[in-house]
Order: C-alpha cells, then structure tokens, then sequence
DNA sequence: GATGAATGAGTATTCATTCAT
DNA sequence: AATGAATGAATACTCATTCAT
C-alpha cells in the first residue's frame, strides 16, 4: 500500500483491514505510522542484505564475477519485489536513524569491499570504489522505476554488467 | 523544506512564514499543497532541461563529448541545487501527473536520442539506450544521496565518465 | 495511582502491572474501571465510618468531647492514609452513585447527630449543625490538600479542636 | 461542562458545538483539552482574587472584620458562579504548574496575612495562622458541594462568621 | 491582491474491555 | 480462576483550505 500511495494518504484503517487485524492491533507491534513504514522497508534491506551475503559466501571467484552476482541478486531482488524501490519513493528514506544508516552502510561496503579487493589484485581499476558501491544499487533502482514496463531481469542485468565490463564507446581501446 | 522533511510532515503555515507571505497568499498562486510541491519539482526539471538544451545546442561534436556534456550539465546543476536529489528522492506523490511525467520523460529522451545517435554513427555500442539514458540521471543521484560530503564536482563528473567511457576493467582495451 | 494521577490518566494496563496481576484479572473482580474507582473510595471512606462508630461507641463523654474524638479519628486516618484526600480531590465521576452518596451521607449524619445531641443538652451552641458537620472533614481535607508538608497530626487536631472550641477572637469569652 | 460531567466524558467536539465555534478554533486559543479546562479554572480563580483584593483595598478595619469581608466575598463568588467547586472536581487541581501554585498561594497568603496582622495587633489569637487560612476557603468548598441544595449564603457567611467568631462551645468562656 | 482567523473533514492513536486458552 | 493478545469504539488533535475583510 506504501508503494502505491504516498505515505499520507495510506490509512491505517485500510492497512488493518487488508491484513485482516484489528486497527489497535497494529499499534501492539508498531509504535506508530512511520515504525510500520520504517519496518518494512528496514526489513526489505535486511532480507536483501542476508542474500547478498549467502550469495558472496559461495563464491570465490574474482572480483568482476562477484560484482556480476551482486547485480544478479540486486536485480533479482527487485524483481520479485516490484514494490520495494517505489515503496522508498513514499516517504524516503529515513535520516539518522542509526539501525537504518548502519545497515544502508553495510550493503554500500559489501559492495565497495568486492570493488576494492578486485582493484588491489589488479583485476579492476576504480579510482573511487566508495562512490561506484553507491552507483550500483542505483542503477538497479533507476531501471525499476523508470524504464519501460517490459523490461525483463536478463536485459537488465546485462545492461549493467555490460556498462561495468566494457564501457560504452565501442572504440575504448583505441582510446587508450 | 521539501528537501528535508517528507512531503506530509511539510505545513503551509511554515511555508508561508518562511516565505514571508500569508498562508491565504499561497493559495492565490497555488491551487493546492500538491500543485504547490510540484511546481517546485517541475520548474526544477525544467531549468535543467532548459540548460542541458542550451548546452547542447552548442555542441556539435561526437556523442560521446555529447554525454560528458549532459554529464556536466547534470552534475553542476546537483551542486547548484544540493537540495533537488533530496527533493526527488520521495516524489512519489500522485501515479502519473501528466505534466511531471511528459517533463521527465523529456529529459530521459534527450539523453537517449544522443545515444542513439552515436549508435547510429558507429561511435556508441549501446544494446539498450533507453536504460542508459535512464542509467545516467540515476548517478548522479546516487552520488548526491550517498556519498561523502566531501565529493567535489569534478571528482563526480570523471568518475561517471569513466565509467562510461571505458567501464571498470583495467584490461577492457584487450577485450575489444 | 488514582491518587497521584487523574482518573482518566490512570490506564488499567498499569495498574494491574502494579499489582502484579494480569488484565483480565482485574474483570473478574471489579465490573469495570469506575467500579473498580469507587470501590477503593466506597472502602475507604467505610473503613474511616467503622472506626469513627468504633470509637463512638466507648465514647460516653459529652458532645465536644465526642467531636474531638471524631477530629482525632480524621486526621488519624488521613495521616494514616496520606493519599486518602488526593484520592477524592476529583472524585467527580457519575453523578450521584447511590451507595457513595449514601455512605457519605452517613458520615455527615454521624457528625451532625452529635452536634444536635450537644445543642439538645444545651452543651453546645449551633444554628446549623449540618452545615458544620460538613464543615468538620472539609477542614481536614484542606489542612492535608494545602497545608505545609511538616504539618504533623497533633498540629492539626488541636488547630481545629481549637476552632470549634474557642473561635479565633481572644477576646471570644466576653462576647458570650 | 466541565462542572457537570468527569473531565474525560467532556467532548470537545460538545464543548465547541457549545460554543458555537468550530473544533479547530478551540486549538487556536488553548493548546490542548487539559489547557483549556485549566485555564477555565484559573481565569475564575484569578477573577476571585482580584475581588478580594478590590474589597479589602476599601476595608481599613479591624482583622476580623476583614476577616468577615473575604468570608462575604468567597461565599458571593461561590452562589454566583455555583459550578465553580463542581468544576475542580473534574480533574482536581494542576499540580507543579507555576502559574497555578503561585495563584493559589496568593489567596492563601491574602488570607493569611490579614490573620497574622489581627494576631500582631492583639486583635486575634491563632497559634497556625497558615493553616486557618487554608481552612476558610474549604468551608465555603464544603458548604457548596455537600450542604442542602436550599443552602442561601446569608445562612453560610453567618455559619462561617459564627464558627470563626466564637467557636461552638456556648460555654466556650468558661474553658478559657 | 493579500491576509490570517476560522473551520471541520480526516486520521493517528489510545485504552477499556473481551474471550479463547 | 487467571491471563494477555486482540480489538474497535471513541476522541483529541492537525492542517489544508476558505473567505470576509
């Protein structure tokens, strides 16, 4: 409902009756409106973050195959929950709440570490992995949310892992 | 105050304080709070849309020096403006204001037509520029969200042009 | 609790926490928040009517010897159960609950009825012995509500013995 | 409204119906409910003050004469606005709230002040002048809440006069 | 045009009460 | 009997909007 409705105009009323609970029960295992909002998104993150993390634990491979499976998890991630990236156009995100932040971070790092092992060994190099661990994520969330509706995980994956691969002027190595 | 706060947690009476006009002057320019916040988004949008229009109606180079333009253009404007991408990253009022929409769409097609053009001319190897085209507002973003509050313009624009131009492996001239 | 807080303040959550018992207990013995309210007030004031008629009872000596024994018995009881007074400071739940009515009525009766029997031996002198009946537990209730907080009970037992003894003009004799 | 129901049965909904003003414009004049029904009380208490003061500023008498007059002024004050006793039971008083303490330990104090001077000039003797200053104002509270509904205030200011003036024992000259 | 006092529809939140266990 | 999770009726309070000045 956060995802298809501004945070304002989503009832509690309506959110208790669609799950079929009581409206005070809400109120027993959230401390309010924005507790409720915070919590699902917070726990989207989580469950996101716990893939990422399985994922990487079985994979020892090098660094640009390890970015290729965080774009597989990220993109298959969303996929399966279309509303996640519409759901934080609701209301944002939250600022300053240090569980939030701590686990944004989290995922931001995984990600820069993978970037950052890649260019030690020298299979990779990115003047600024802290700033390409943010791109990532919001490539993803760009696609979701703007591309065209027929857009399937294949195509987006490719396209990502195609830009992070290769670059896009067909030309690259004459330029270098 | 758009910027900082979540849509519903913004009031009219500090609006207009702060503007310095009385809460019923607001209404004599704006039909309503919402008409009011997507003003703002829109003229936004559109000064942006304007400059990158004005820049590349300068620019008759390649497509690639196209793109470091708007690339330019996008990242100057985030600085100009830091609180715009703060501004956006909770737009998620109303499915589909046919204005916003239209305004938005325009941006994504300008950057998409100047891919396709280097498609086109050989000088771009792109499967889908629809998603780059989308890819690229979506950056910077990221970057003005996530990143350190020490990241400086130019850093922004090489590490996005790099990107673009020659992707992340150290190896990618060999792969071609 | 309902002495330190107002009625409506009080949550039933809270007090059987303080008690120690579950909610529902709380149902099986009382009917609801304003019985289990006045129950506490209706026991009290019954247990201040049972000692004042215990007291009575071995109490052959005059009139005024008998109101100073019902001062005693107040101010005992109010310092005994500091609370007491707080309690009924807003006592102002339905109007007229008949049993509380009633059992206030009796005290005052109790009060008044040794007054007329003091003014019947020609012992004491008073045009409204309903009124001062009424007036003796507000002077309590004042002293307990108002008064400085060293105020200790053989203070107060003697200021208003003092009262309904003497009056306050020293001159007091003469003017009989 | 506050006098004839418990403070939380009270509506303010009702209480703006009531009023002939619209719920919103009650917040624009007292910031909560509990602000409101204190303010009521303090406006009375205040209006009570100023009329003691008014009256004792022409009253250059004796001590106990002016005594007589604050009886006379509390008992108009209580006849004239009979619901007066009846509000504070509402919800008692507001504990710990400056303005209301310092209000109410003015009256205490005008009172107090007018025994002490009769006790200095000779005029009267009273070993707690503190406390039979906040016994006055409790026998008009006594008088109006629990007394007969027939109750006129001649009858309760001779009462009160009487009491003060030579306590009850006819033969209270002869225990001196 | 500008204003801001008045408004009341709309909603988050509370808490006494119930009842299946 | 004792419990406490679930409830929803009840209500304080907010704030976008209006309109007389």
């Amino acid at each position: 409902m956060f995802a298809s409705q501004p945070y304002h105009k989503v009832r509690l009323d309506d959110v208790a009756a669609t799950a079929g609970v009581g409206k005070g029960t809400l109120y027993v295992y959230f401390q309010s409106k924005e507790d409720l909002y915070f919590t699902i998104i917070f726990e989207g993150v989580g469950l996101l973050l716990s893939r990422l993390r399985a994922q990487l634990a079985n994979d020892h491979t090098g660094a640009m195959h390890r970015l290729q499976t965080i774009v597989e998890e990220l993109v298959d991630f969303a996929f399966q929950h279309p509303q996640f990236f519409e759901l934080m156009k609701s209301m944002g995100l939250p600022r300053g709440n240090p569980h939030w932040d701590a686990q944004r971070d989290d995922m931001f790092n995984l990600i820069e570490q993978t970037i950052r092992n890649g260019v030690e060994s020298g299979e990779l190099r990115d003047e600024h992995p802290a700033l390409t661990a943010r791109f990532i994520p919001g490539l993803v969330r760009s696609a979701m949310l703007f591309a065209p509706k027929d857009l399937n995980p294949t195509t987006l994956k490719q396209q990502i892992t195609s830009l992070l691969e290769r670059g896009l002027p067909c030309g690259a190595a004459t330029k270098v």
